[in-house]
DNA sequence: GAGTGGTCTAGACCACAAA
DNA sequence: TTGTGGTCTAGACCACTCC
């Protein structure tokens, strides 16, 4: 008997649990978790199953392994680098723009369910600008569901772009874009400073965690400005 | 000493070796690799660790294993579920859609660096409109590395699409993407049937195999009858 | 039925980095 | 120096599946 566990490989057992440790946030970023052999008398295995796991959870980019030191949960699940969209602000001062943001419109609703498919009950709706160089750069509609994430309640989004605030906030299992191309109706060639007709670019974004759903964002970029990256092997 | 090799774990030469065959094509898809005991004498070691190198290939999704019949080179590499951008023809087939293609024109040039940022001395250079239900869905530039593919110089793309061709033909290891949104101009306007000044979705892809240059597409789609979609996990 | 992969054990030695 | 992870061994039993 391996466990109560019901013919589940032992291996795939501790990656679950230690999955579910730290997905949930109860064992955080930098969290050191037990040694090897600290997990071998806890199952009561050999190393070699333990080590099977915690490779794997490495491999997975979920833990950090330094010999001497031990096995840590990783830094953010930080953006993908599959679809590059980091976040805005990182992006804008990485190409040596400056960057500029402004909360546009803040508030909060109760809805069951967001017009994006998305599931929660109190929702955080933000609009906002982004500049590089006071020219403006996306403009960006945001939807925080307050059941998954209700620290957002109370951060200053006057001040910090919900975006990167919550890339380091808050782990996410699932992300899905949609992208697309739109003329800039009069409102939207407004706000991003093009003419009103000038090709933008959307791309919307919907984020989960271990199925609940955490956001929705939605930017829009002028087409000539912006291009979307992805690089990326099979 | 586990082998002449130096500071690589064996395991890792395994991976590597297997790699190489599989990726230049000496075993095809569908072709069934060594069984463990045979790779366990080749390389004089335990079975476990041929079986870790053989697990790692098959979470890569290079094999497929299956009891008792043994380890096969995985069908297509296939396009990768991350950035969902099928070949066009099946895309439009699986929503419903009569698909249609047209060769526009074909030449062949020698050019030691394509426009585009590959290397190759020799181009096939293509360009088509695939269509959805006879409308416009895109309009595509293709260029193919005669180097890298050489039996592309004999393929009847009147018939065949490159892309489909391509996916079924051509394994990869590594595709970088752009996207950008821009103003159909009168000539684009025309080929895809939309008024000028319409949206539109520019996507081009750089396809490589072990660092060699395969292909670069680039494809425009109208904004509003197209969306990229991705969906992926950190 | 026979042979494959899936999993696991109870050791072992080594490289490396932290103390 | 010390203890961690990285790797490897030489077995073992089992489940599945193809013949």
């Amino acid at each position: 008997m391996t466990d109560h566990a019901a013919a589940k490989p032992l291996h795939q057992k501790i990656i679950t649990d230690l999955e579910g440790k730290i997905l949930s946030g109860v064992w955080p970023p930098g969290y050191r978790i037990p040694f090897e052999h600290e997990l071998t008398a806890q199952y009561r295995c050999a190393r070699m199953t333990v080590n099977k796991a915690l490779s794997a959870l490495a491999a997975a980019g979920l833990i950090t392994r330094r010999r001497r030191a031990g096995s840590f949960v990783a830094q953010p699940p930080t953006q993908s680098a599959m679809l590059h969209i980091p976040d805005l602000a990182t992006e804008i001062r990485e190409k040596g723009a400056a960057y500029g943001y402004r909360l546009i419109k803040r508030r909060i609703v109760g809805i069951e369910e967001a017009p994006h498919g998305l599931v929660g009950t109190t929702w955080l709706i933000l609009d906002a600008v982004h500049f590089a160089n006071n020219r403006p750069f996306a403009a960006e509609a945001r939807w925080i569901n307050l059941d998954a994430v209700p620290d957002a309640t109370n951060a200053d989004f006057a001040q910090t772009p919900p975006g990167s605030w919550l890339l380091a906030q808050v782990p996410w299992t699932r992300a899905a874009h949609e992208i697309r191309a739109l003329n800039a109706n009069a409102a939207l060639a407004k706000t991003l400073a093009v003419t009103k007709g000038a090709a933008c670019l959307m791309v919307e974004r919907r984020t989960w965690r271990m199925g609940d759903a955490i956001t929705y964002v939605r930017q829009i970029f002028p087409g000539d400005s912006y291009r979307l990256t992805a690089d990326f092997s099979p």
